[in-house]
DNA sequence: CATGAATGAGTATTCATTCAT
DNA sequence: AATGAATGAATACTCATTCAT
């Protein structure tokens, strides 16, 4: 769970790369190549990239990033495959097994925990995440692979815990999967005005989640 | 109102491109070129396009691109310039003047008066939108102008619009900041979602706008 | 005799090219176009000038500039050629005929009238020497007709001068190949220095020939 | 003083450019690429001279030329900047330290060793200074370089040695930069003439310094 | 393992020249 | 005669990739 902390510098994501690699069996250099990697292609994207670059900032040669990574695009792959992985993970973590063992009482709880959980993920692996985004339109495997592996999977799980809190009656009767979209859209808003757009604002953190929540549990209507 | 009408073909941006371009004055090959360009930034994105097959594509020669547009840079932003122009059209259209001229007598009315707007925009405009989003990252000038011009203006539009909803106590009493994210995430989530995760499946698209009004005016909690 | 007057302005060469074009058949355009060309050929080179900019320079179209001229090469051929031609005027005009004719009593007068009408010649002609001078280097053909045509001719009319004035006991006894050479560095030393290294510098033209022609008269050693 | 060696075969400014590029640590293909690039510089220009062709003459690969020279500018200034330097060398070398030093007695003695100097070192660089005079015109930082380093120098050193002959009563009393002009005017148009115009001439060398030098010292007038 | 020199296909851009109007 | 749109070969330069050391 070491991505739940918070209080992250701001490329505490190495910590992510060696968790995303597979740990164990990456050399310092394939470390400072991944790094050096993510860098570049969140500033100036996968084409604008040159390998050289990535060599030079990671202080090896060029010849020792083909060693590792035999092309460019393998590179790009390592980095975004695990980020698409590590996406998932608190639904694998936390609602692991059946539903029953949902440790989560009401939807708001659910979206409370999910929420402050997803953004401290963006906050400590943004780079990543920013490769993410960007590289998905250009890359139809990849669009393929997130669209198959996370966004279904993450539907899939949120319906169920959705659906049964349905049942409960704690939210209306409205179709799943609308219902998740509007969750996730408005979530995702404001994790990204957060981190992207206004990121030097001076938010209130905790505030802010309690007021989304509440705009998603009751809407814009008055009381 | 070109963008207003609905069932278009799949490239009827073209006519976009013709009044984005400044209609009158431009030859078939600059036409040409303009649509091969949106094509061509659209699937690999303008790093990874290349001027040759833009011209390939126009049916010109190399040099003919660059005829018309000095540089490749200067392609990207004749493409995009007047595309964030035209995001903002149904504001300055609409609310033209103050906010007494407004013709919305709720912020219901508004909110579905902009979805179904802007989702038409979205659906005729898609490759334009879909450049310009790819590419904003990499920009800074194309990220300050559209900070600048187009966010900062919506912002400003829809708040005066939102307080005086507010006033009327037709809407919560939340920050107004909060609410135009949340309502724009819930809009630009389902517009999204609509077009690019899922545009092969069969939408019922006015039932899907209600469902997504209802839920931003009345939240997920049941009546 | 239109070179021989002093005071011109800068670009006075334009009446050169009139007498250099042949006058008569040329039109306005053709006229603004080798103009044009005289300026960026002497500003850029022939290998780094554009046609484009000699048309855009001489207000015609791109294709007008090869209406008059098949290629650039002709262009370029069309201002050095006459100005070869140029620089023998003085030997054809003041020494037509046999050397008898000459009206040179002393090699020192004919020094002072080849010095005094070649600087003038030179301060007129200034791009188009420079022209002439920079180009030639890298056109063999033009090369050789300036070897064959010019330089011969030059040596040829002089030498019969000269060997009058040797036989006359006038000038020293050494070949006389040394000593056109020699009159004709230290002239051309001068004017180049005066016009092209120099120019900005505050010249009393009348001193400076008469001190460089008692130079070559009397050489350095003193009384 | 490798310079100072008659006798070379054409291209054996090869040597220079070693001595040139800083000697040692040159690989053999750079030495090839400069080699190539004064080749192509010299008989086509800056302008004129195609990298391509440059890499090919090398027998390398486009990109290998890139390597080595950032741009083609800088393969241009990596050849001039060096020529320009050893132009100088005589000066610095022999007349290290003061006027006092020098070892000179008579101004003649001065210009033979100045003729018989330059002229070795022209013929064993002849390209790098067509180089030289070609491209000054065009590159005004190159001409601003010249003109205060080089030229400048050169005056400024032989005006010292100049006024202590005519102290001594050895030369006339002319200005001294007339007489500077005067004498380099006279030596370079022999050197021009010897290697540029007639280089395939009968020329006895040590004869025709010493009619130069007498006409230099003596002038045309007769005994 | 690691290097970095070498490669050559690929890139954006320029420009002399042509030709339909 | 004059235009200027169109061309496409040529140019300087980049970069992912290979390979001998």
């Amino acid at each position: 769970m070491a991505e739940e902390k918070t209080d992250r510098s701001d490329d505490q994501w190495a910590q992510e790369l060696l968790a995303i690699g597979g740990e164990e069996h990456m050399t310092p250099k394939q470390i400072a190549i991944l790094k050096a990697a993510v860098e570049v292609f969140a500033e100036k994207g996968y084409a604008g990239a040159a390998t050289s670059e990535i060599a030079q900032k990671a202080g090896v040669a060029e010849g020792t990033v083909f060693r590792y990574y035999k092309t460019k695009k393998d590179l790009l792959i390592s980095i975004i495959g695990p980020t698409m992985g590590k996406l998932l993970a608190p639904f694998i973590i936390r609602n692991f097994g059946s539903v029953l063992n949902s440790p989560y009482e009401t939807y708001e709880d659910f979206l409370r925990a999910f929420i402050v959980n997803r953004l401290d993920f963006a906050r400590n692996n943004f780079k990543l995440l920013k490769i993410l985004v960007q590289e998905i339109p250009f890359h139809p495997s990849l669009r393929e692979q997130f669209v198959e592996n996370v966004m279904n999977t993450i539907v899939e799980k949120v319906s169920l815990q959705l659906e049964r809190f349905k049942e409960k009656g704690q939210i209306a009767d409205v179709p799943t999967s609308a219902a998740i979209r509007f969750s996730a859209s408005a979530a995702l808003g404001f994790i990204m005005t957060r981190l992207l757009f206004q990121p030097d604002k001076d938010w209130n953190d905790e505030e802010e989640v309690e007021i989304l929540i509440r705009l998603i549990m009751h809407g814009l209507s008055p009381k």
